[in-house]
DNA sequence: AGCTGTCTCGGAAACGATTCCATTCCGAAT
DNA sequence: ATTCGGAATGGAATCGTTTCCGAGACAGCT
């Protein structure tokens, strides 16, 4: 027999990675035979200072109840041995570990990345670490992630989940006790968390009522998938918008959040009859495959059809034509979400902050022309 | 008297924000209420297996002598308590905490989050966690970080600063004993790291070379801060590479990695008379501002200044003219520098590897203007 | 004088693991 | 039969803190 698989299960989901050969512990040979450079520890500062170590740790800890000659005398010898405290041993004792865990659908994506940064910003300030994971949107990633940050015991969760409707993710995050924050996701309503999310509609339905103005009636999203919060939002204020309108007609393609996507769905809206006068495409990889396909069947924008993007990439303002937008500030989620976790952290309720997205008007939006696009 | 403000640097230092108000334990008030729903431990384990802990942790440890009796009767309670063990704990016995930091430049920069996401693909795989910091081109913020890791315990250090010679950061850096490895950085010999480096000049070269067979004779390099590699190695290739040719000069803009660089540079060389006709740009953030400039003073691409950046962004080729580029694969790069990194972990001496990048021809390079831009 | 209460402080028990050391058991060698 | 040695196991110390509890010291009160 042997060690059976269910044993061996602890070890691995204790590790979000597939394989298990270093692993964590187990595995891997003899892994550090390195000497720390030995750090004083407390009761070194407690013997300098001829006091308990109890004393010296409610100096550090400003306990109300020591007189000002114990403070001097082991703040003296703090300083005089460069003592500075073990987290480590602070955090096994007390259960906080000052660390909270960022579970990230993709952190190459630029506006992950800037959530990412605005986080880490305001988490250093109030002294707290930042731990990342990058799910690539592959959701059972999102999963063990969780497990194994929930195992570290972060102090808090900074979601930006690949599958919100994900099965495991759900158990899982039932499961877990810590503060979390959504991040422009949603979840079902007996998960008790606090989130940031954007008011997609507010971008949406001026760019769509732009369009509307410029005389187009045949519009299309390019989408990513339904899983996650915005290509829902998206795509119902899109349909919302359309709706107010009699004659107006609006295909939405769901599909990843890739350049794959963009061009296929590209290619087979504009080989309809009729095309599409006007496209809303839901971020940068899937604009590189709209291009690429606008320019394989040889569709001109804004001649033959115009062109609205979700965010914007730098250098955006210089195509030809140049790209109009909707954009949202994603460092500033990133800040605001952490807030609101270090809200949680210190005892307050979990909230729901709503923040605007905007339509930048450019070029690639022109008056719908006289005949539809024929491949 | 009172609490000297020297007491208080070991707080100060622990975390590397500037403000302290909620603090690594100082100051904030009760942290977390919260109770964690209670995992069992090694002894829950023991007692229901009838076995001491001392068997239980060796089972775990996959120790050489644990008979197979004894393996099953733990492994079979481990199964059915759920148990896993606490890093904490084992990092607090063993030192080792299964953990790397990232010391990074700027996250929100599409190259290093690339960076992050190839490191953070291979630690997960090795069981390791990925601690993030984002010193936003701050020397100062790099050194706070670096101490905090340390104080962390990290396992290892991932490097991408944001000044090699910063003063501070190099006496900590002397001072740190844990693996390090740079990325596309590098230190006084003195410091005994690994490193994964590009070969710039393998992809300036060329598009010199180019540039010049177009019959461009005067050049410029709109470079970032010659504090990190990549700055000082693309400036001495492309000076080696034009000192070749009899004739050929070229001027190089150092500066901070911003579009107001890219700007003020390109506004200052294209009043030069004459002005250059084909610049090299360090890159996008850099590139906004030049193509601003550019605009402003009405240089036209490619007929009055050729233009070829370095990496490259979402939708470049989508750019009129398209953008020639020099390009290298940043996640390629967070890939292999964490695999350095974990063979140092586990034993291994530092090694230096060097990683290619290329030149790509597009048609924002072109013949030299028969006669120089005049603004 | 004796009792009570408030300030301080020291000692020791946690937190949850790893690891050293001592012990037991058993078969093999003398 | 006794000793030796190796294998397997249990017990206890340890990592570096926090925190509970109890003990002096001293003042105030009856």
């Amino acid at each position: 027999m042997g060690a059976g698989p269910v044993a061996n299960e602890p070890e691995m989901s204790a590790m979000p990675g597939g394989r298990m050969d270093a692993g964590s512990g187990v595995g891997s040979p003899n892994p550090r035979p390195r000497q720390r450079t030995s750090r004083p520890n407390m009761s070194q500062v407690a013997e300098r200072a001829g006091v308990a170590v109890s004393s010296v740790s409610r100096v550090l800890s400003d306990d109300p109840d020591v007189s000002s000659l114990m403070r001097n005398r082991v703040l003296d010898a703090v300083a005089a041995l460069g003592y500075e405290r073990d987290p480590l041993a602070r955090s096994m004792r007390t259960g906080a570990t000052y660390s909270v865990g960022f579970v990230a659908i993709n952190i190459a994506n630029p506006v992950i990345a800037a959530n990412v940064a605005g986080a880490e910003e305001e988490l250093r300030h109030a002294g707290y670490s930042l731990l990342i994971s990058n799910s690539q949107a592959d959701p059972s990633l999102d999963a063990a992630y969780l497990r194994y940050f929930d195992l570290r015991r972060v102090d808090g969760l900074l979601l930006s989940l690949a599958d919100e409707k994900h099965p495991e993710t759900l158990k899982i995050l039932r499961g877990l006790s810590q503060p979390m924050v959504l991040i422009d996701r949603s979840l079902p309503a007996d998960i008790e968390v606090g989130a940031v999310v954007h008011d997609h509609a507010a971008g949406v339905v001026p760019a769509v009522q732009y369009l509307l103005e410029l005389g187009h009636t045949r519009l299309a999203l390019i989408n990513g998938a339904p899983r996650v919060r915005p290509s829902r939002e998206r795509a119902a204020a899109m349909r919302a918008a359309v709706r107010r309108t009699a004659g107006v007609t609006c295909s939405v393609r769901a599909g990843a959040y890739s350049a794959d996507h963009g061009y296929k769905a590209t290619i087979n809206l504009m080989l309809e009859d009729p095309a599409p006068t006007a496209i809303l495409v839901g971020g940068n990889q899937i604009m590189n495959g709209v291009m690429e396909a606008l320019r394989v069947v040889g569709a001109r924008i804004p001649d033959d059809v115009s062109l609205v993007m979700f965010d914007t990439v730098p250098l955006a303002e210089f195509l030809d034509p140049p790209l109009a937008s909707i954009t949202r500030d994603p460092s500033g989620v990133g800040r605001l979400a952490a807030q609101l976790l270090l809200e949680q952290i210190t005892g307050g309720p979990p909230r729901v902050a709503v923040l605007p997205t905007a339509f930048h008007r450019a070029g690639s939006c022109g008056p719908a022309p006289r005949h539809p696009f024929r491949a």
